[in-house]
DNA sequence: TTGAAAGCGCTAACAT
DNA sequence: ATGTTAGCGCTTTCAA
């Protein structure tokens, strides 16, 4: 692997020459500019990251952590979706990604490709959230840091996220526009710590409260991340004798695949016997019939913010720590209709008398 | 963030004991070392990692190249598996992953981390074929790589693969049990370069020419990645008058998702009308009914495995080239069925009258 | 057991 | 316009 020495030699030049060309290179006369760029072109030169490195203190390097824990679909969805953001933005600002974990293990050194001068700063996916230990030395060292997907309010620390209780509150009066009344949401259990689906739960209450006043029908479902679980707790609210609601707001699209495949089994179709609507929109690429209507975050966009966000967090060395928000888009589908029966009033036939 | 130097003033040694401590460090005395230990957690001390690279010429840093198209969710899912399979083993190996274009555009400079010295090595994800641009550096340059998912033939790059042609022999074969003798295999258009797909299309015809001899009726369909396409071509081979296959053997779990759309389409009714099995494993998490028969590459295996193999390559520098191949498994699912009227006979209704 | 000196590839500051 | 010198943080070699 040549060196800028050896490019100086062929050139006749002194390595300084050769640095100075490289580096957009004022002061260099054009005979020897062009003397220099023909050798390094013969050598297949590249300047050295290490070198520079050690000079400069910068790397053009940013970690991604994206700590996850499933690896199901949704959540490889999730991460590619702003990891292409991220890399594309590095891509063009010529810097590099070293993504550090991805499967959670417990006992990860997240910051140390900074300690280690490998990364200029890093890029935390909110899939889980970020410990104290964590939170802690990203103050303390000043660390440049954007979070995707949630809004620690630490200083110096940037965010980007989406509105998810605007989203909750736009999807809920959508659901309720079509003139139901009675809409449950699945959530996760309460000691799942994740603010995305608070916030949209949250959303959700507003719509109901503000619709209905103290009249309103809060029905919130919870279970874990796995669809199993998911299933169970659709399968309990549905399956039971009685009024059950005619619409279901799910939190994930995961969860919307866990209902559909409860919904099977009840024998309740959508949306004639209850209307079904998601979030993530991951969906549409899988044909359901009939389509999930679903709320879509603009990874790839909040992906290159953060990017955006954490070059100009170390270039100026003052830190302003600041956050910005996303909207979200609804995606429309015939998942979502009026209830059969006008105001909520549940008529389907039990799942018994269908099957 | 401290150098060495500081952590040699505290503990009131020089800067080089502190080197000895940190590499392994024999000749030390115990005190020293414990003077020094604790300087270095007092600080917080981390070894920079551009001043050792740049002595030692490793940066224990491993490149992956993942270029890709489209970005959906099987691409996406089979990125990330590998990619997680990868992770964890660079972990293990005290290594860091910088990950290079996730999203092709056409005018990427590939081995640029490599010529930089960012990393050691690389692995390329075989999702598009490697040019020959790269091939030819690489060779060149004795870069070490590992290709996962096609078997390159040149000098000193290795290889993880899957069995393709034996999967898709075997999986044939499951059909041929069966019962089925019209069976259609859903391949890709023929200048689209993938060796995997390719090579269960040969597994394929291996099996039918062994079943039925010349009387095997052989009927490949192609489209592009798109859905669209897919669905185009199972709409018109399916959609057609007369006797169609008993059974559809996709080689992608993706054209499942549009082969079943268009069966919705055509009101064919799975397993009973036609027989369907997928290829990739990702199927399953979408609790879909039926169940899908599909097939599932060890992808995070494949991933450890790459690694494992380019440390070995880039340590030992006789560069040993050679390759990997990994089993597929067989998942059973509902889907595959005997055909209705025993021999192929395709007796459905058709489509028309089942609206 | 410890330290001093040199050098890895590069850039910045200061000559010429 | 070009070159010289020093030094970034570290390891390796040689000396004490």
């Amino acid at each position: 692997m040549p060196t800028q020495k050896e490019v100086a030699e062929r050139a006749g030049v002194s390595f300084i020459t050769v640095s100075r060309v490289i580096n957009n290179g004022a002061h260099v006369r054009e005979s020897t500019r062009k003397r220099v760029e023909q050798a390094i072109r013969e050598l297949g030169y590249e300047p050295s990251f290490a070198g520079k490195a050690l000079n400069t203190g910068k790397n053009d390097t940013i970690g991604v952590m994206a700590p996850s824990g499933f690896g199901d679909m949704m959540e490889n969805a999730y991460l590619m979706g702003v990891l292409r953001g991220i890399e594309a933005a590095c891509r063009e600002a010529n810097k590099d990604v070293l993504i550090s974990p991805i499967t959670e293990n417990g006992n990860t050194d997240y910051l140390r490709p900074y300690r280690q001068r490998k990364v200029d700063g890093m890029i935390y996916i909110g899939l889980r959230r970020m410990n104290n230990t964590i939170l802690g030395e990203l103050a303390n060292r000043k660390i440049p840091c954007v979070v995707i997907g949630d809004r620690p309010q630490v200083n110096g620390v940037c965010w980007v996220d989406t509105d998810n209780e605007e989203a909750g509150y736009e999807t809920t009066r959508r659901i309720i526009d079509q003139g139901h009344r009675h809409i449950a949401f699945h959530s996760i259990n309460e000691d799942m710590y994740n603010p995305n689906i608070f916030g949209r739960e949250k959303g959700y209450k507003r719509a109901l409260r503000e619709a209905f006043g103290s009249g309103a029908t809060i029905s919130v479902l919870r279970a874990g991340y796995d669809r199993e679980s998911v299933r169970g707790s659709v399968l309990e609210v549905f399956g039971k004798p009685g009024e059950t609601p005619t619409a279901l707001f799910c939190a994930t699209d995961n969860q919307v695949i866990a209902a559909l495949s409860a919904f099977r089994k009840l024998g309740i179709c959508v949306p004639s016997d209850v209307s079904l609507v998601g979030f993530d929109g991951f969906l549409p690429s899988f044909l359901i019939e009939p389509e999930i209507a679903t709320n879509v975050q603009p990874l790839e966009d909040m992906g290159r913010t953060a990017v955006t966000m954490l070059i100009a967090q170390s270039e100026q060395h003052a830190a302003q720590p600041h956050g910005k928000v996303f909207p979200v888009s609804f995606i429309p589908g015939q998942s979502l209709a009026p209830p059969r029966n006008g105001q909520g009033q549940n008529g389907r036939k039990s799942a018994e008398s269908r099957r």
